[in-house]
DNA sequence: ACTGCTGCCGTTACTATATAACCTCAGACA
DNA sequence: TGTCTGAGGTTATATAGTAACGGCAGCAGT
């Protein structure tokens, strides 16, 4: 066993380099990535799927026993501030950002999130059009964005194909 | 007391006109709208504001004493199934559809909503180049589209002029 | 060293949101 | 008559999220 190659307890390269980015990014925030907080991004991070807050807390409590709720509600909107997680609304759940490891600091839009029905798998999108498009229609209304949600719902490349009909 | 303008419990014309437009629209489908769903419907559509289900429930109880958490879903789980009504998932509160009235059947395109952080107010808009801009972005990763969820939060452009500054 | 402050986290209790499971009843219909 | 179906009542429970208080480490000012 020691040469997992990326699951729970065995930390891969991509892992390391996503917490180091982390690190460095909380750095420059001012902000501190305490052990806690290291912890819960990690579990974000190496889950293949969004996770719910007490999917989280179950699988933080193998680390730290005493974990409560608060516990993983509080590293959450930690990381969720700086930026380095999203919460898909949809599912009450919580991916890793993708770009948390470019180093150039923040999303330039909202992020959209497509979320396949059937595998469950969840992958980010930054498209500017549709960033574009909502901000314009916004602004058409006088409507000043803040902050937007956009998750779509379907089917995944690799589960259409593996899907029955055409 | 005998000519409210609205309010909960004087239903006025477009409120009537609503509800008709959703008998009508369930006739079409081979779908009973029911006195409860009638009555939950009615209570969505009159509010200014997203309302949560529990909110909704203890306004139903005002006419159905019994009412209990699954008399509440159930009615909203079949609105939302006949396009009566959205979920804003930010908000886990609902509105009604403003396409429910315009008879020619459904959403061409999944709804957008604008949700003031200052009063609430919830819009509904349905604009093809944000629906267009997100199935294409979705196409080009092979992802097929079966619903989308757009939810942009800030302020509204009442709001925005009475805000303090610029 | 003492004081007071701040940020992080433990802990308990609670609120809010949503669903499961089981039951009854009315209406359709063989 | 039996039986099937859909609606909804009823009880209990699951899941998601928060409030409030307390302890403790680290650090600034005196």
């Amino acid at each position: 066993m020691a040469t997992g190659q990326g699951g729970a307890t065995e930390m891969n390269t991509a892992m390391q380099r996503a917490l180091a980015a982390a690190e460095a990014r909380c750095l420059r925030a001012g902000a501190q990535l305490t052990e806690l907080r290291r912890q819960v991004l990690a579990l974000v991070l190496e889950a293949e799927q969004p996770l719910g807050a007490y999917a989280l807390l179950d699988r933080l409590k193998a680390q730290r026993p005493g974990a409560a709720p608060p516990t993983v509600y509080r590293a959450l909107d930690f990381l969720l501030e700086q930026g380095l997680i999203h919460k898909v609304e949809r599912l009450n759940a919580f991916v890793g950002c993708v770009e948390a490891e470019h180093d150039h600091g923040h999303h330039q839009h909202p992020p959209q999130f497509l979320i396949c029905r059937t595998c469950g798998a969840t992958v980010e999108l930054s498209d500017h059009a549709v960033a574009h498009a909502l901000a314009d229609a916004a602004r058409r209304v006088g409507f000043q964005v803040a902050n937007a949600t956009v998750e779509v719902e379907g089917l995944c490349a690799r589960c259409t194909e593996a899907a029955p009909a055409g």
